[in-house]
DNA sequence: CTGAAAGCGCTTACAG
DNA sequence: CTGAAAGCGCTTACAG
């Protein structure tokens, strides 16, 4: 049975009230009830239910992190970056797979709004938003990526897809390239909508043409990056360089020109879009974009931690960072 | 303001109690009153607070898990099979991260026990042993990874991964090898220890000696096992198979050999450890060990909720699956 | 500087 | 089948 406040009010000869007061550090108390507070807590070992504050305060330093799916690897960093604000700060936090199912996430937003949450994070699914926006309240407010939501009880944290995508053109253009193919991978959704309009963006800005047959739809996945690769070099022997949906197309790529006897970056430039770990392995390491999640998710935590602060307020939307990463590609 | 229990009650001319009852599906109620009470509730759009019902019942329908980093590939699988677990019986997940540190690992442990989780997952560090033993009990039991623990409030689920290892070799040696080297990483801890074992254990159990020159070490990443089969295959050209640590070492075997003019597997079988995405995208595919560690996570949640259902139970460890992958490369 | 009382929103015996 | 009362472990005005 562990200790309460009234075991340790007793044990000190004070009242409950008075044992409040020198755990919450608040009013003012003389030095020697506070040393004999102080010894009963340790001696019983007293630490203060959560539970049980939340229930009077309404807070119970708690938050929701609603994502996709952990396992896909771009969530875990933005996990980590959220986590690292959230713990210094006494925040714990719950952690939620939507699967991108809207339904499922009503459900997630249901249950943790019953656990009290005092604030939610969550890359929301498509269609949630009219739902979503009729939950949250600035009691109990949520943080929303990559929809450019303001008002009371929301903000939002946003990706720079699409000025990614542009960094990696100039990047090819810089570098004297003028015929300039895609492998734009074919996910539905805004994120390749973003990356697409970011390699036509920079064409257009340098007066180039896209070629609608230079842009290769297909499974974003290593080998057919390389198929790709190989039918689009054959066919367009022109072509010198290669802006990549991801790096696991780029990285096909790259394997493509090798076996066609094209040097990379020579013959074939090449740039992928994500930094995974293994672009910085292969030979020639992987020029590509750097979408700083772990950054994301720091800055979505410490909105959040604003908008619980002011709950008055409302906030411009945030950009998270995006980086060029130059390596041996391009 | 949300409706509560007693403004349910007013709207439909009942006590408390008998919300309470429907809310919670106990006890007998007329059908009638049942309906006017299902009524007031959607009426108001009421939600039972889970906060104040923890307050009495002790039980928050929330548990924690604490693993490492989030950010290392190992772990988002095993969270997502504690979460799949955990979503359909109401339970929400806090997430935490200890790094290893084993001081940070009791602040995390005492922030989730003041929040009053019904039970914690954890992957341990080193040296944490009893301090856990001392926070847990049969009411806020914990399940603990790869650590024989058995007792009141604690219970074990441990991998197999030293019959992994052992599963790898023996598929070599099944498919004729008798030359049989082993890429074997570098780092510390029980996981390289145990791999390395079973390494050994497989060529013993079948008569073939143990080369200390064939057991290479160096960082488990791509290039360096690249480097490590030249050095090796031009060294001992008796070699014709190669155990890896991982399967990052494993994917720089197969380009040495390509390199080399060596046929996988022909004329040098490759197995990897770990089966990581690409291992199954590159080509000839790989060979590998895969340790279920979505199951893993499943189990240890199902452990956790036997556990809180059987408090005075003593539960036997839980050895997960581990599994040879047979593709092209071995 | 310190205390007694009310209340956060529920559930749990105990009655009837 | 239903209700009134006590209590979970704290904090918050309100007094003194």
């Amino acid at each position: 049975m562990p200790a309460k406040l009234r075991d340790v009010a007793q044990k000190a000869g004070v009242s409950i009230k008075t044992v409040s007061r020198v755990v919450n550090r608040q009013g003012e108390i003389s030095e020697a009830t506070r040393q004999r507070v102080l010894a009963a807590i340790a001696d019983l070992k007293y630490r203060p239910s959560k539970v049980a504050r939340a229930l009077v305060t309404q807070r119970s330093d708690t938050i929701g992190l609603v994502l996709g799916d952990i396992t896909n690897p771009f969530f875990p960093e933005v996990a980590r970056g959220v986590l690292d604000i959230a713990e210094p700060r006494g925040f714990n936090v719950f952690l939620c797979n939507s699967d991108g199912d809207p339904q499922r996430e009503v459900r997630i937003l249901e249950s943790l709004l019953d656990h009290g949450v005092d604030g939610i994070i969550i890359f929301p699914s498509f269609g949630i938003e009219e739902t979503l926006m009729g939950m949250v309240t600035p009691q109990q407010p949520a943080v929303v990526v990559n929809r450019p939501f303001v008002g009371p009880g929301v903000s939002a944290v946003m990706m720079q897809t699409q000025r990614g995508a542009q960094l990696a053109v100039n990047r090819l253009i810089a570098q004297g390239h003028r015929a300039i193919a895609m492998l734009a991978g074919q996910a539905l959704g805004m994120e390749r909508l973003q990356r697409v309009q970011g390699y036509r963006a920079a064409l257009a800005a340098h007066g180039l043409p896209t070629l609608d047959e230079w842009i290769v739809a297909g499974p974003p996945i290593l080998n057919r990056g390389r198929e790709s690769t190989h039918a689009l070099l054959s066919r367009y022997p022109q072509i010198t360089a290669i802006f990549a949906y991801n790096d696991l197309l780029a990285l096909g790529a790259i394997e493509a020109c090798r076996e066609l006897g094209r040097r990379v970056p020579e013959d074939c430039a090449i740039v992928g879009f994500d930094d995974i770990p293994l672009a910085n392995m292969v030979a020639p390491a992987l020029t590509t974009i750097r979408i700083n999640k772990y950054d994301l998710g720091r800055q979505a935590m410490n909105r959040l931690l604003e908008m619980l602060a002011q709950p008055e307020r409302t906030f411009a939307p945030y950009w998270a960072d995006v980086e060029l990463i130059v390596r041996a590609s391009a």
